[in-house]
DNA sequence: TGCGTAATCGTAATATTTACGAATTGATGA
DNA sequence: TCATCAATTCGTAAATATTACGATTACGCA
């Protein structure tokens, strides 16, 4: 299932909801933009299109695509910006109890948020998290890090 | 060197900056607070003891505090927190390229975002990301992950 | 092609952050 | 201790970002 233009189109109409103009020239935008964007940037990006433009129209879009699971907000510096679907095939980290070795899958991937420089390249990553569980909180330090 | 309020007073008075009763109340905010604290929350939290404070002052002082190292920005979930410092001793994790092994220190942290239940205690984490880097940039594509 | 309603536009309201002149107050030296 | 001066704060407003809403448009369906 290919992440472009036409599959998030698909992903509207299937939830039955219609596809406008704006919605289309939004996916495309999505589908190619090779960093995420900020609403603003949307915003710009889609005037040229569509003279008279409203905001509402941008935020509203931006709100239906992220309750489809279609795009996913990440936050770079100050500003919120929203790129499609996750940067990597889903997968969970570990949190590993040093007590009772118990594994937690974490909610979150903190590569989703990484920008590297343009020229290189992040193939994989390893993320593990170490400490004391909800049980077995409550023992003693172990050295930091 | 703990980081406690006076701490903060401290660096402030170092830096030449004068302490004045809003700064000491922020600081003593950031070193009692077990969580991160937005602008909204610190005002809240500072109306009471400073009736009449001004916003200006709340994110004119989160700059300096910013400025002098002594407190961090964290993005959680879709606002922007203030913590004390680091969460952890300064460390740094790697870049590893997976053709010519260069190893690049990440200039963050992931654990920096990281919210756990409060019943749950972190006491160290592994964090690298693997991949190709500037010079050996072009290499074909590795499994993903 | 015509209908019903979801979606958009245009505008304004709300929330957040920054800016600035006047007044205040902390730090310094006599 | 007191006077001085500039850094800091206050009070208010401007700038920016996000959300809300009635009137209008246009998409999907029969």
């Amino acid at each position: 299932m290919a992440r472009d233009a036409e599959w998030i189109i698909r992903v509207i109409s299937e939830r039955g909801m219609r596809i406008t103009e704006q919605r289309r020239k939004l996916a495309e935008l999505f589908a190619g933009s090779p960093t995420f964007l900020s609403p603003k940037e949307i915003y710009r990006m889609m005037d040229g299109s569509h003279p008279g433009l409203s905001f509402d129209t941008v935020y509203r879009n931006l709100k239906v695509l992220l309750t489809l699971g279609v795009i996913q907000p990440y936050y770079i510096g100050e500003e919120v910006k929203y790129g499609i679907g996750p940067a990597l095939p889903e997968h969970r980290h570990p949190f590993i109890c040093l007590e009772c070795s118990r594994k937690i899958e974490l909610p979150f991937c903190p590569v989703e948020a990484i920008e590297l420089p343009a020229s290189f390249r992040m193939i994989r990553h390893r993320f593990e998290v170490y400490g004391y569980c909800q049980d077995c909180s409550g023992k003693e330090d172990a050295a930091l890090c």
